[in-house]
DNA sequence: TGTACATCAGTGAACGCGCGTTCACTGATGTAC
DNA sequence: TGTACATCAGTGAACGCGCGTTCACTGATGTAC
């Protein structure tokens, strides 16, 4: 493969970022090696040099890729909701109390599954990479487009809980709820194997779904999304 | 330095524990080598494997140190509280509504402050720990190492909140404080740097102390302790 | 207590390995005429 | 449209580096008598 078309080059880099985006949510960005995320594409590690100044870039390429995938997630889980319920089967609830509660509902029962536990690769950025970004050094590429995706994603988290019946959420609440959604998944995979992780997840998804039982009607929505 | 005496050997084996417990906690497990932290005891590489089967033993006995060393620390601030307020000049508040609630307040203040955020050498194992734990292979004794060590934090919040006025606190109530203060403390580092990290301690130290004004009594004491 | 000897903590060179990055090269793509 | 040539995406070997681990060796420590 010794010249390929612009719109090849620019699919493989396209490719190259997608793939570095799962992989590093699932061994960490210390971990993906540029032949790795090259071969990801069908190529070999020569070439990276020509689509990335250096690998530190495409880490944080990737991390604001994997941060975009999950708030277009988001959003159309919040359209799909302000749509109408039953509109989409995943999240529509008949009764009053439910109605209009379900986009965020959806969300957090997602979000808190042991399905999105066990599959960091297309899971929340902020939770997978947060330590990578916090071990990064001021200059590193990561620490921005971390933190601008964080920013994205605390805005998205308002506007799904706007669309879920409170008109003015104030940012403190936004933050509390993140920091515990996103500390429980967190903790919950650094103790998978173990009963508490189970415990963890349980737990926050009763508290943040606002009851002590189980939630929707039921139909437990812990396993069904990622 | 040939031959060490015993005596020697074992002070130095507490000493590589010891600084790799910090060491692993700044910088993450894969960033600290083994002649780093032979180093860190005054000792060349070679003799390692006299003390440690493997790195991977070294780093999840720095684990189990990092954790049991915050765990002494908790359990000297509640015994310090239950022993009567203003005996520590650390936390004591004379107000009949502010006494007895003054260990949790003061852990969680301290353990939300921005100084801990840019400490975490000596800081929160669990937070600090995370990921590297979620990332390990389920044959890593750090994985072992880590469930253990979390579900001490899990019985040591339980008791500082025992002490600190509620007689039975249930599981799930202390699993969602645990996750939400340690999600606090992982995202506000890993947006250091952004004005959305000290947001994230205020509001969250905020709902954790019960109200919306910085809680015990005009007194900062969010800077005071590591 | 004194002597002879086995033990073993620590040394430093060496190993194979995979990393990020560089570079001379290839040959199809893209462009100017 | 056809031709001549410059561009540049991708190749694969090479670089220096630090890693985890091994090992022959040193000589003080610890022990048996």
């Amino acid at each position: 493969m010794p010249r390929a078309s612009r719109a090849e080059a620019e699919r493989h880099r396209e490719q190259v970022i997608a793939a570095t985006a799962k992989l590093v949510r699932t061994h960490g960005a210390d971990k993906v090696s540029v032949p790795q995320a090259m071969a990801a594409a069908g190529l070999t590690h020569g070439g990276f040099y020509r689509h990335f100044a250096s690998k530190d870039e495409l880490i944080a390429q990737a991390c604001t890729a994997a941060f975009a995938e999950r708030l277009a997630a988001m959003d159309d889980l919040a359209e799909a909701e302000a749509a109408g319920p039953d509109a989409d089967g995943n999240a529509g609830h008949d009764t009053g109390e439910e109605r209009g509660r379900g986009a965020r509902a959806a969300f957090l029962a997602t979000y808190l599954s042991t399905l999105h536990r066990d599959n960091p690769a297309l899971g929340c950025a902020a939770a997978a990479l947060a330590v990578d970004a916090a071990r990064a050094e001021p200059g590193d590429p990561l620490r921005r487009a971390y933190a601008d995706g964080m920013r994205n994603l605390v805005d998205g988290m308002e506007r799904i809980t706007r669309k879920s019946g409170d008109d003015s959420p104030d940012e403190g609440t936004i933050l509390v709820e993140v920091s515990t959604m996103i500390g429980a998944l967190v903790l919950s995979r650094a103790c998978a194997g173990d009963d508490l992780s189970d415990r963890i997840l349980t737990a926050v998804r009763d508290h943040v779904l606002g009851d002590d039982e189980h939630a929707p009607g039921g139909k437990d929505t812990s396993d069904t999304a990622g």
